[in-house]
DNA sequence: ACATTAAGTGATT
DNA sequence: AATCACTTAATGT
């Protein structure tokens, strides 16, 4: 099951005993939309590697106010899990499922022997740590530097591309949620960004005509 | 028909 | 950009 599903992307960087051990140990599953994978709080136990779909990933304050940070897709993982994992630390983030997603998930034991053991591994880990973090200061800079109007715009059309769909089924409270701000900032905005000509509007649903 | 939820809007801070 | 207060529209029971 698993070896049909490393075909392709993973085959292409990992080593065949590598491969071999990631089928081993690793678990295959299938998760549905808005499925919880990680929250705030939780241990690590295992890391994933994303085969499709796209997983959210996002902070919470004490308040319980939520930020959308960035999102998991194809070919990545986590490595933010590993390196806490290490540790044993406790997760600062959530991960819930963007759409229904496949995802194979390795028990976090296994990590650290691997980064000796194998070289593609240690060059997955470290330039994924590094795709990390530079979503991370993108994130950083869309927090401080940009306006509500075009961190909207910037939500809609990366999620147009995450999702592979240009019309968008979520309401302007979920906007709002993600964004750490109020549903009738979201409104008001969606509408200028409507009149503009780059979206339109609908029940539950927003089409996006330029991205 | 009524209740609930989503979205639109003016006024105020 | 946030909050309040209220309206209108769509949808569920």
């Amino acid at each position: 099951m698993i070896r049909e599903k490393l075909e392709g992307y993973y085959h292409a960087i990992f080593e065949k005993e590598l491969l071999e051990e990631i089928i081993a140990v690793g678990t295959y599953r299938k998760v549905k939309q808005d499925e919880l994978l990680l929250d705030i709080g939780d241990n690590f136990e295992y890391i994933p590697l994303m085969l499709s779909g796209a997983i959210k990933i996002s902070r919470e304050n004490d308040k319980g106010e939520e930020i959308a940070l960035y999102f998991l897709e194809h070919g990545d993982t986590c490595t933010i899990t590993f390196v806490s994992g290490l540790q044993s630390s406790k997760s600062k983030i959530r991960g819930v499922a963007e759409k229904e997603s496949e995802v194979i998930f390795i028990p976090i034991e296994k990590l650290e022997a691997w980064m000796i053991k194998y070289k593609s591994w240690r060059s997955y880990v470290i330039e994924s740590y590094n795709i990390r973090l530079n979503e991370m200061i993108e994130a950083i800079d869309t927090l401080a530097f940009m306006k509500m109007d075009e961190r909207i715009f910037k939500y809609l059309s990366d999620k147009v591309k995450i999702m592979g769909d240009p019309i968008l089924h979520t309401t302007h409270q979920d906007i709002a949620i993600d964004l750490n701000t109020s549903r009738v900032v979201i409104s008001r905005l969606l509408k200028k960004l409507e009149n503009d000509g780059k979206i339109k509007l609908f029940r539950n649903k927003v089409e996006v005509l330029q991205y």
